[in-house]
DNA sequence: CTTGGAATGTCAACAACACTGACGTATTAT
DNA sequence: ATAATACGTCAGTGTTGTTGACATTCCAAG
């Protein structure tokens, strides 16, 4: 089924993109975009969240115990902005804001059980539909999809995207 | 400079993947998608405009002459919220609007010189970044994240996304 | 020909989420 | 002691989305 892209037909070896490729790429990623938020969005909805709870939830999940301006890099947003949301979370009971020991300026963030369990919730519809999407494409289009994420990023933001472990290669 | 990632390598016909795998593509997804639309984004704030203003030309440029209510059903906004962003594209003559000729409850869309000047410009920035991306992640890794972004996209969505055109395998 | 519905445009109000700028308060580093 | 860092907050603004209501124009069917 995935063929009729013309993708491998015009591009074996020499890789040369028309115009109208690139452009289909692009569209491809604005629509693809919305299904992969669609998951999420309706569950935030319920509980008047937004799509920048679960932005802040997932990165709390990721490094727990990170601090506010470690979040803040990563998130690109500014600290007005991430306090607004991180008030709500805390106040609702999903977050933790610890002072730190080391360094009593910083506050760590970690996820609450309930935090823990929206997390939980909001990545499962996420990665149901992403691990529909690789089943559908298969094991040699998912390492394409990857490779071609990851140079599309921001060489400087690169540094937050954490690696994936493939602990099987070293 | 691909490596690294155990996707492959884990996956190798029989696609297994864990959790932490699925975020990792949930997490790469966020990044490019952010490296996506950096470039235009710069474009547009000079120019006081939005993404919903970049994405509106995008798709009128997509499909010359196609009315409000086609643009309604592809963006998936509100009218309100389409009409507010039209209208002053309209106003600052990017885009006409024109009485269908069949049925004169219609407007066709279409970009105007400089309509289609500020496109080419947003496009452009984000084609680049598209083609050194492609570039860098190899020729098979363009077919597959095509791929998965299809599979990504919500079915009622996928017949928004024109199909690139593939003409040399009919 | 009248009536219903479709396509469009507009007004008002509201909410989420981003921004800037300014200010305050601990706490650490020099 | 003083400067810089980490954090929080208040106030204002802008873009983009939403609902709900209403008007206009035009096509189509009874």
């Amino acid at each position: 089924m995935a063929q009729g892209q013309g993708w491998s037909e015009n591009t074996r070896g020499l890789l040369f993109l028309t115009d109208e490729q690139l452009r289909k790429g692009i569209e491809a990623m604005f629509f693809a975009y919305r299904g992969f938020t669609a998951g999420p969005d309706r569950i935030l909805a319920e509980k008047s969240y937004g799509r920048a709870h679960h932005r802040a939830l997932h990165f709390i999940q990721r490094s727990p115990g990170t601090t506010v301006n470690n979040l803040l890099a990563t998130l690109g947003v500014t600290k007005q902005s991430l306090n607004r949301v991180l008030r709500t979370l805390i106040k609702d009971g999903l977050v933790l804001n610890e002072v730190g020991s080391r360094d009593k300026r910083q506050r760590h963030l970690t996820l609450t059980d309930l935090g823990t369990e929206l997390e939980r919730a909001l990545s499962d519809v996420q990665r149901d539909r992403m691990r529909a999407a690789y089943r559908q494409a298969g094991a040699e289009s998912v390492h394409g999809f990857c490779t071609v994420l990851e140079a599309m990023m921001d060489p400087e933001l690169k540094g937050h995207y954490q690696q994936v472990s493939g602990g099987d290669h070293k």
